[in-house]
DNA sequence: GTGTGACTTTAAGTCCGTA
DNA sequence: ATACGGACTTAAAGTCACA
């Protein structure tokens, strides 16, 4: 499958940094916030462009702020600096 | 048209508050972004629920940091404290 | 200069499976 | 417990004519 955009891979990854920083298993996070398994999947792996309520929706899940949330996506993309 | 999430409607709030800001149309905007007016004024009228992408070019063109433009989306909130 | 509805195309998001 | 793929359904992307 094709590769999502920069600020959708940097999500991903700060997605799945605080799923295990939590220790909820993927399946977890789908079913708290009512997505699919494989869905959480391609978003971690920068697969997916998920949209602004799916982005809060985990947000939530994960029990961190979204602004936090991303905040850590930035740290994730080189030229993070606008 | 029916109404999009929270997150997208508090997020078309501070798209539309930073573009006034900043002195530009709609149709400005649109064409730095490379996206339709229509679709601009959809999303500012919380009418559309945007991908992570989308934002992140709005927040580019409008000069704003992604996480400022998030953190300013979220004051448009009530229960905003996640 | 913007709102709006209806529209077509593309991608989000699901569900099945295999490994 | 997760990666990965295919086929599918739903919603977002993107456009247009008109007020």
């Amino acid at each position: 499958m094709a590769e999502a955009s920069p600020i959708s891979v940097a999500f991903g990854k700060a997605i799945r940094q605080e799923r295990r920083k939590k220790g909820i298993t993927q399946e977890e996070l789908a079913e708290k916030c009512g997505l699919d398994r494989t869905y959480i999947s391609q978003i971690e792996r920068g697969l997916k462009n998920p949209t602004l309520p799916v982005a809060w929706e985990l947000a939530i899940n994960l029990e961190i702020n979204f602004v936090t949330l991303m905040a850590a996506a930035l740290q994730h993309i080189p030229g993070a600096s606008h």
